[in-house]
DNA sequence: ATTTCAGGTATACTATTTATACCTAAAGGC
DNA sequence: GCCTTTAGGTATAAATAGTATACCTGAAAT
């Protein structure tokens, strides 16, 4: 991603390596950057994690939005779910190796947005 | 944020250090994930770009995406506009000294981005 | 009998993002 | 002179995303 422009002879601009549509770090982005997804996968960090235990770890966020968010990264290979019991229905999700490589990026934005006292 | 979640003699859950409202990760985020935020911060890393070519490089960001961006960045200390010349309107926009301290950040998201192919 | 837990889904509403067109003023082509 | 392009945006409407609230099934505890 060197994008730069340049002028022809007749000063009309044109975009060198543009990012035509979401370049690398929008698509990045668009998968750990969703709302409440990097929390998420943080969260999942330490090992699984039910449900309901998710919903209660993140004040803020509704049941259907951490639903959606975990099916996206369930959907991506990054989450894992399991069925660990039903009749008394019970799941739980944890991180896949794909999913536990998103966790150094997310330390670093930990501590940046702490450093900085991002709010 | 080490939340976890302790079971009283009761069985009743409660969450211990819940993120209660965004916790660091989701307030870094609110500032650096937003939807084009992290490629705009990015294209300024090698100096002052003006909007109309920051429009170019964003190839599928609009002009009011792009101008509510950087107007929030600005806001927060991140960019700095200057007005090189009126008249003929022209402003460039560059990274301050906190705008540049999330760009490690973004770096390890490109290439996180490139190695898992993120699409 | 009522409440609590699990893991969600349904509905309605609000906020954010996108697409498209337009504005002022100056310069270049024909 | 007339039309197009450039700069840096703004206005309007439509589409998409997120939030709040209530509700569902089935079992266990009060």
């Amino acid at each position: 991603m060197k994008s730069r422009i340049e002028t022809d002879g007749y000063g009309r601009k044109k975009v060198i390596d543009a990012c035509m549509e979401p370049c690398a770090i929008e698509r990045g982005m668009r998968i750990i950057g969703g709302k409440w997804t990097g929390s998420l996968i943080y969260h999942l960090k330490d090992g699984p994690v039910r449900f309901n235990d998710l919903n209660r770890m993140l004040g803020g966020a509704t049941k259907k939005m951490i639903d959606q968010r975990l099916k996206e990264l369930e959907a991506r290979g990054m989450v894992l779910r399991t069925v660990i019991n039903d009749r008394p229905i019970a799941v739980t999700y944890e991180l896949t190796e794909l999913g536990r490589s998103a966790l150094d990026i997310l330390e670093d934005l930990r501590l940046w947005s702490e450093k900085y006292n991002i709010r």
